[in-house]
RNA sequence: GUGGGAAUAGCUCAACUGGCAGAGCACCGGACUGUGGCUCCGGCGGUUGCGGGUUCGAUUCCCGUUUCCCACCCCA
């Protein structure tokens, strides 16, 4: 039997209710802070995200999915593309291409598969979808302003709480400039090399490879070393500081709740300033259901204008895990408002029967007049529906159906002309 | 990529130390040819993930492999 390869998965009803319910819920939401849906292409060239994302980056160095390209023109073949694993490189890529900064400001969102090499876990997919979405702009359309990352972390707590989660942890942190990172950096390895021998194994390689990862350490020992350890808040530059206390004092002002985390570290290389990371308990070691933060200097890194921007990627797969324990799929799922029910030789009479109702909206199923009206009871009873109309040949004879609540079992004749004023009126 | 656990009917799971592969739910049919749910009766359903080995005999033990789960690395 052929199957789903490695790491991807199939999204089934009634699961894809929710996974819609989720969807629409983001758009609805996106759609009050005037933010506008892009679709870049699933794949790009990989120099894209070699530049955009960092070629020292995990994503880069061993989990792309990239091949060699094939075709006939001498600018095909041979060129290097990847299945996208983020949704910024791409965006920013297209904000340059097409030249958005000419237009102000850029809100716009974007959902969608991406692809990563990684082995699968729970919450983690080799295919993975992500509602993703970024402010970016010139600097004078106010894009580097710190109203800018509140306004977008605001609207993260407003659609948690539209979805119905509620015990979500914004965790807000800084990591300056690229210049203040490189004093830290230095700062951070000096005041390693001393103590590092006291510390696990894992906290040993980071030292040498990415010592920021020291602070991801969760072995309890560790924690007392890590603690001296100079913060990243300690190296930011004066503009970095203000920009970070003028986005809390927002957030303050507008209610949104969150705890500083000055250990709070991104993997991305692009990465400046307002880090930030919304968790959920009861995800296992994938708790972290959205992180995003700014990344001031990514378009000039691919070549583009000055274009500060803001944004954030939103896990769905683990959006929707984390939805299931209180939403279950079957309390978004519409089920239908009938189930229209044909006696022998009534397939065309229920059939025209149906296509009135569903022009005034009502959700029907339609059955077979090969069934016998016991089993199109059993059949309308287990899609869900509410009522089930029988369409016989006395009904179609006196132009009035009966009709029957499959709940609560009350039973109506309603004439033809009423019926689906009827059926609106009562579908609850 | 590394470490550990698991895999038996569509689903959830049994099967003693190696001895005839089972149950519940679901599905189909009947009791009931224009009225479902409840009940009763019957039926369908399996290369025990896959490949090899040990054995008279393997769901069971061993080796390999694939996939999933848990964790690491890293990340959404």
């Amino acid at each position: 039997m052929i199957k789903a390869v490695r790491g991807t998965r199939d999204l089934l009803p009634p699961d894809t209710a929710l996974w819609n319910f989720v969807e629409a819920t983001a758009r609805d939401v996106f759609r009050a802070y005037n933010f506008q849906e892009i679709r870049t292409p699933i794949f790009e060239v990989t120099e894209l995200f070699a530049r955009g994302v960092g070629e020292e980056t995990d994503i880069v160095a061993k989990e792309m999915y990239t091949w060699e390209d094939r075709g006939r023109a001498e600018s095909d073949r041979g060129q290097s593309l990847t299945l996208r694993p983020e949704a910024t490189a791409g965006i920013v890529r297209a904000y340059i291409e097409h030249k958005l900064g000419d237009r102000g400001l850029n809100k716009l969102y974007c959902i969608g598969p991406m692809f990563r090499r990684e082995r699968p876990q729970k919450g983690r997919y080799r295919q993975f979808y992500q509602i993703d979405a970024e402010i970016i702009g010139p600097p004078s359309a106010g894009s580097e302003s710190p109203a800018r990352d509140a306004e977008v972390l605001e609207m993260l707590a407003t659609l948690l709480d539209r979805l119905g989660i509620t015990n979500w942890n914004l965790q807000l942190n800084s990591v300056g400039t690229p210049t203040d990172r490189v004093q830290f950096n230095e700062a951070l390895r000096a005041a390693l090399q001393p103590v590092v021998g006291q510390m696990c194994a894992d906290c040993q390689r980071r030292a040498v490879t990415n010592p920021l990862r020291v602070f991801d350490c969760k072995v309890p020992e560790d924690q007392s070393v890590i603690e001296t350890l100079p913060r990243i808040t300690q190296f930011l530059g004066e503009d970095s500081r203000k920009h970070f206390e003028a986005v809390q004092a927002i957030l303050a002002k507008v209610g949104v709740p969150f705890s500083l985390n000055d250990r709070l570290v991104r993997g991305l290389d692009y990465y400046t300033r307002t880090a930030f990371e919304f968790t959920h308990g009861a995800l296992g070691a994938q708790n972290a259901i959205l992180g995003g933060g700014r990344y001031d200097g990514l378009s000039d890194a691919l070549g583009g204008p000055a274009a500060p921007g803001i944004g954030f990627a939103i896990g769905e797969d683990r959006l929707v895990m984390s939805l299931q324990e209180k939403t279950p799929a079957e309390s978004v799922l519409r089920k239908p408002d009938v189930y229209v029910a044909p006696m022998a030789g009534m397939n065309g009479d229920a059939a025209r029967l149906a296509r009135e109702l569903r022009r005034h909206e009502l959700v029907v199923e339609l059955g077979d007049d090969a069934f016998r009206l016991k089993k199109s009871f059993e059949a309308a009873t287990k899609v869900g529906a509410k009522y089930i109309l029988i369409v016989g040949e006395n009904e179609v004879k006196a132009d009035a159906f009966a009709l029957k609540n499959l709940a609560t079992g009350e039973q109506v004749s309603i004439v033809r002309a009423n019926l689906a004023a009827w059926l609106r009126s009562n579908r609850g």
